[in-house]
DNA sequence: CATGAATGAGTCTTCATTCAT
DNA sequence: TATGAATGAAGACTCATTCAT
């Protein structure tokens, strides 16, 4: 009984995650949210208190689901170096299917319930930590050098595998799934400089 | 008379610039950024079609002072490296004012007319342009390794950057003015490899 | 097990009594009716078409109570002017109870059922007959003056109870309990002239 | 120019008082509410905030214009016994345009804002006064018995020619206007009992 | 009999845009 | 040319009522 319940909030989440993908949140009307998940305008209020409540529990819910599934593809790597590539290749593959999500959904400055903000931050730390631990493994093991600026590194591969795959999405109209990694990482793990 | 039709222009859109910064797209109402501009509601139709029309030449305006202002920081520096720490500092300067521009204010997919989708795109790729430019000429003078993936090594550079201020401004609070553009170079530069 | 039913409609009414009452027709909602009552929304509707036949057999169980109060009352006393202080005391302790119902939680115009009007007609004639035929015996006992308009003065003597009453709790916040229905029947009896 | 808009709020306050008085608060459409005044929607909000704004401000206009014509009747006339003849028969008059409206339309507890209560309250304080310095001038003239409660006569006299108004209306169908005032306060006047 | 999950008709309100002055 | 009063399309949200369990 509560799992039905549960298993039709999810339903709803996801065809909201659809619809809010493809309109914005602004354009994305209830009702249309409603008939993608095969229900009536109504019941979406059953469980959600307004189009703000669900757009932001649709936003912890990817949120979670980002990270589980980065934790996942990362514990399996054994190096830094793979553990990166793995959680390169997840972004991709996860921004393949919820793309413009990030970058042409969000509502507006101000919208954000104070709770929502506070939670969006807690899983940009949990995204940070575990970049974090890789790098700081990786200098216990001596596959990075000992001198690291762990913070500004963590942006920074942060930083480069996002805008690689956003990039080459957007002027190569690559797939994300077809991007490799390695590349990417390489690059990284290299740096610029000749010596 | 003609140069003061286009001096009214530039102020309402730089009204409109502050007004939807503060607001998002969809919350920015005409008439604020009429008031904002010491004009009346009907005169903003004398000037742009609508409201969409008025963001477009918003952000064309904002895109090409920043190349612009992107460009002159890099012409005065010499190497590679200082040129990327001046793009990176300038980046920070205009950030700091234009901040949620980027992030906050996009009004959703489908949302921007097709010329102007052209148009962002040739503007990204101006920036591609002034990093890659940088890169080529590292290679060839020696600062930079002659193995470079230079489109990836683009994108990183852009990424690493641009992550780096977001994420210091997001976590730390920190003024992105005062944010030091030095270890974010150098992390990129001396890569994270332990040789 | 008729009986049952009997007492669960009353149930029902009870609750909604309560809750009308705090919250106008339009405010009220079954659903917190139902939960005053106990019982599940849906049960409501075994006893009652719909909420406006729930109002309306609230009025009607509501205006027999006070009825009946107001017959029990003025039969006990036994002159002209102990009947008409009976019944203002009667009339201010229901009004204690339920008090906004008449002024508050009215629907709106066209919406009482025609049949409902009818009664309501009704009752508000077996009022004013109760009173009418007081003033009849005080005639006939010469307790009252020959010529007396009797209509006139049974609607005098109601709305003079009636706004006594109202005003009093209205403008000095006096519980309808505490109202001393003695000098409002006096000034009734004497009349204002001067001889 | 401002008399301009001051007459459009006026007619929309004129427009609103039929429609409110028709169909009740709630089931008054705002849209119908434009069309009787001869504007679009949208326009009824530039004069008032919200549906409940203009409600409590037709409610003011009425009162406001209530007593200002109750006043007038009262002042023309000479004794005690003319001003309140004059006051019921304003009364009946107004009644007649305006009947239901205090009985029928009123939204629900809790719904009037408190600075409207407050208005309310000095409305009817008003009336209150009206009448009250009229039972004062009767007794210093002798026209009223000197030993008369001032207040209780006075709620006495409201409550009683409102009664007699609304029930021959309700009961006798009987058209306001047509009302003769003379027969209820004499009633009031000489008092029920027989000596 | 009792229930409460599901429903969708109904309405207030916003705001970009128009156009008479 | 500049204005701002007027407009009406559009959409979130409520809640009485139904009906499968």
């Amino acid at each position: 009984m509560n799992s039905l319940k549960e298993q039709k909030r999810i339903d709803i989440i996801e065809a909201a995650t659809k619809i809010f993908r493809r309109y914005g949140f602004h354009k994305a009307k209830i009702e249309v949210i409603a008939k993608e998940a095969g229900i009536g305008k109504g019941t979406v209020y059953e469980y959600f208190d307004s189009k703000k409540d669900l757009f932001e529990q649709m936003i912890k819910y990817m949120a979670e689901t980002y990270l589980n599934m980065a934790r996942e593809a990362m514990d399996i790597a054994e190096t830094v170096k793979e553990k990166l590539m793995a959680f390169a290749q997840h972004h991709g593959n996860f921004v393949s299917e919820h793309m413009d999500m990030a970058e042409n959904v969000i509502p507006g400055p101000g919208f954000l319930s104070e709770e929502m903000k506070y939670q969006m931050i807690e899983m940009k730390q949990s995204i940070f930590l575990l970049i974090d631990e890789a790098l700081e493994m990786g200098i216990e093991t001596g596959e990075l050098r000992p001198d690291l600026n762990k913070r500004i590194a963590t942006f920074s591969i942060l930083g480069a595998i996002n805008h690689n795959y956003a990039l080459q999405v957007y002027f190569e109209s690559v797939n994300p799934k077809d991007i490799d990694s390695r590349p990417i990482i390489d690059t990284v793990f290299n740096g610029l400089s000749n010596k």
